[in-house]
DNA sequence: GGAAGAAGCGGACCGCTGGTCCGTATCTTA
DNA sequence: TAAGATACGGACCAGCGGTCCGCTTCTTCC
């Protein structure tokens, strides 16, 4: 499979749609206000691209998402301490941690409205598959005895989308004190008592 | 405000409004695919009235999950041990939790429903305010140091509708296990180890 | 019991959204 | 530069949540 490269103008629009997208998530409070004839417009594209790019509104979405994350993703496969794969599991795993939450801090209408789109549950992506797997494997690797697979399920529950907008957001729990509040949840879990 | 009661026909058909409900979102897998006309006709009612009755959508839901939660709500607050007010902390916590998972297995659907129901996050309900205020405070009447507040939001997220759907529908973890499994997990943020 | 008035009913109707379709414009390649 | 492939775009569609208002049913009071 040779797989061709895409025309000039698709990958132009396709950044267009990615940008026009972002604004438009950010500027709303509910994703759900933000229609596809939105995005289509305010990216100078017509909708009949944005389909046929992405599919759906999901795919677009989950697009969206794994380009904003592709940097996260490269910083724990093969990144240096304390995220790449070098660090030792019991500091891993709060690094991880922390920066799945950072991540949701700093594109907070985006995570929401991947976890937000209907239909499909956020668990069936391959995307949270990869998360959790990583998770347990580290877990597994640390002195804690819990039950590895269900632990990372709840850890990774406790950086939930709609969660932390409801904290940062509704609360106004300031960044800073919520990445501590998880850090110190994580320990407890991992059983490093301070 | 004397509160006038209502009509006959009213109550009858709000109950047929929730047997109706309850059934439909049983028989769907996504919870979506159930419209407010298919209730209407299944409850042999006007569009109208449920509207009328409900306000919208998700105030159907609401007080459709309300409706069924109402035996667990009352255990909770006069009920006997474990679940009831007498019980001490350390005991109690871990029975709420496992109430509120045992109720989302037997109510996947609904519970689903609930939390998938678009525009509102599930957080800013007052129904998810109290469960979190009792957690919270008897995570403060317990030994263990840990920041109550945030765990409190933490042990909730674990027992989230669509992780449970996920993990008993989809992974098809049986019902006793994943209780085992939630209740170790509690166990070790409360610093309970085995 | 019956009449008057309130309360509730129901389904035609509306605006809007995600998604499709296909004639047309643009790019690529030889 | 001509021809074929690819992508574009906006008119179009079906289906949804939600509204509206003429009509029915219940309640109440004599």
């Amino acid at each position: 499979m040779p797989e061709r490269k895409p025309r000039k103008d698709a990958v132009r629009n396709r950044a267009a749609v990615f940008e026009a997208a972002d604004a438009l998530f950010a500027a709303c409070q509910n994703p759900e206000e933000v229609t596809m004839a939105d995005i289509a417009a305010a990216a100078g594209v017509g909708k009949g691209t944005l389909f046929r790019a992405f599919g759906d509104r999901t795919g677009l979405i989950r697009a969206l998402c794994a380009a904003r994350l592709e940097p996260l993703r490269k910083a724990v496969e093969e990144g240096p301490e304390p995220l790449g794969p070098a660090t030792p599991p019991p500091r891993r795993v709060p690094a991880l941690l922390d920066a799945v939450l950072c991540f949701k801090l700093d594109n907070r209408h985006l995570a929401l409205a991947l976890e937000t789109t209907g239909s499909d549950s956020p668990y069936r992506t391959e995307h949270y598959e990869r998360w959790h797997t990583l998770l347990r494997d580290l877990l597994d690797r640390a002195p804690g005895a819990t039950d590895s697979d269900f632990a990372a399920h709840a850890l990774l529950a406790a950086t939930r989308a709609d969660l932390v907008e409801y904290l940062a957001g509704e609360k106004g729990v300031p960044r800073e004190e919520l990445r501590a509040r998880l850090a110190e949840f994580t320990a407890g879990v991992l059983g490093t008592r301070l």
